[in-house]
DNA sequence: GACCGACCTTGATAAAAATCAAGGTTCCAA
DNA sequence: TTGGAACCTTGATTTTTATCAAGGTCGGTC
């Protein structure tokens, strides 16, 4: 069933965070973690929301798709992270479509009988309100991103996010394929791909799968306009 | 104090929709509505969110000051609506900062004394759920615009959303300046001013601050993707 | 009424990003 | 092994948007 190491990813989940071990058991008493294949889709948009998801490992994309034909990428998720579980809690239909864009181990929760103990288990509301808290400050920082940063800087913060330190050289693996990449940042494939490239210049060389930063304070410094704006010739 | 007509506006907020007599008058026992004049500062990023604002009329614009000088219009808000209201609940700091753009009377609530009744009132938290998940759908809603709509057609959204009917004409007046419906937008004023002006052979016809579209079905119809692709020449 | 500051528009130009088109790679399946 | 599909890159070009610069209008105040 819930191993122990899946289990301490969900307690890491907002959701679940700070809850007793009997208050956990009772919610997730009849859920059991499952394997999902590349390419599965876990739910389309206006279908009502009976089921959210927690997840253990791998990656999924949350995404609309326009009238027109493209789809605008809103998130991707992974190990520790929920999906669709304010959507499940208001029982009101799901507001994305969802799909498994690398194999991905997630505990699947029927909206049901998890909303049946919102009466007797107050701190779900409140965690319920913690988990949508910190969503809604994710949408806001990705607004003001879109708002007020070119392409080559969202790439830029992209990067800088996947490092695991703030100095020095580093090597980062890209998460999910290029297309994706490019699609969450709100721009065409061929757009990443150049500015990956003018970003060589600047100590960012990519290989396949595989990026290398030579001086992640370089890259910071890119980051924060060195390079765009007044580069101050001695004022 | 409290008039009738500002209650009824009051009940009308997400927050407040659904409750008691009692309840509300428990509420906002303390709060009475107050004038704020054009510029006024309301609250800045990061300071501690004491307080949080119901909107009975007038325009405040929430907003963040990027490091390189500009700023990112997160939203603008009238009467009707709700301000800051998770940040307080949650205890936080202000996630943005708030201004009002155009002469706006608001009921300030202290943060302490609302929050003194989540255990003697669970509707306000169920209520604080319903209103941060509206805003959510606005958030998203948003992101997927910046992501996949051009600035003209965001421009005509932003048109339609201010057109009382569906077909036909229609007046209608800006809410507020043009400086800050670009930004609010995503994009530079004279950005804004060129595609007023070339929307204007699509029976928009801008004067000081108010637009007269000629017909709104012609417009959803550029919303649509009606002059964009695939003009479809008789296949 | 004259002046000032803000807001708005327009033009010229430049930069950024999308689009169209082609070629290369990798990986999988027949 | 071959073929094909999906992904990625690069080049040429166009479209979109920003930037820089200049005027114009409106609404105030002195």
């Amino acid at each position: 069933m819930l191993q122990d190491e899946d289990l301490s990813i969900v307690r890491r989940v907002p959701l679940f965070e700070h809850m007793s071990d009997d208050a956990l058991k009772t919610l997730l008493g009849n859920s059991f973690p499952k394997e999902y294949p590349k390419g599965k889709v876990l739910f389309i948009r206006d279908e009502p929301a009976d089921c959210f998801y927690i997840m253990l490992g791998g990656w999924v994309k949350v995404y609309r798709e326009t009238p027109d034909g493209d789809e605008a990428v809103l998130g991707v998720f992974t190990k520790g992270e929920s999906l669709a579980e304010a959507a499940a809690f208001m029982g009101m239909n799901y507001p994305a479509s969802a799909q498994v864009v690398e194999q991905a181990r997630m505990l699947p929760i029927l909206s049901k009988p998890f909303c049946s103990h919102i009466t007797d288990m107050p701190e779900i509301v409140m965690n319920m309100l913690a988990s949508m808290s910190k969503r809604a400050h994710q949408h806001v920082a990705e607004i003001e991103q879109l708002k007020t940063r070119s392409a080559t800087l969202r790439v830029v913060d992209f990067l800088l996010k996947l490092c695991p330190v703030e100095e020095g050289s580093a090597v980062v693996s890209l998460p999910y394929d290029k297309t994706l990449i490019s699609r969450r940042l709100g721009m065409q494939p061929e757009s990443l791909s150049r500015i990956l490239a003018k970003l060589r210049k600047e100590g960012v060389k990519t290989e396949m799968n595989r990026v290398m930063i030579s001086d992640i304070g370089a890259l910071i410094n890119v980051a924060n306009g060195g390079g765009t704006k007044d580069r101050a010739t001695a004022s």
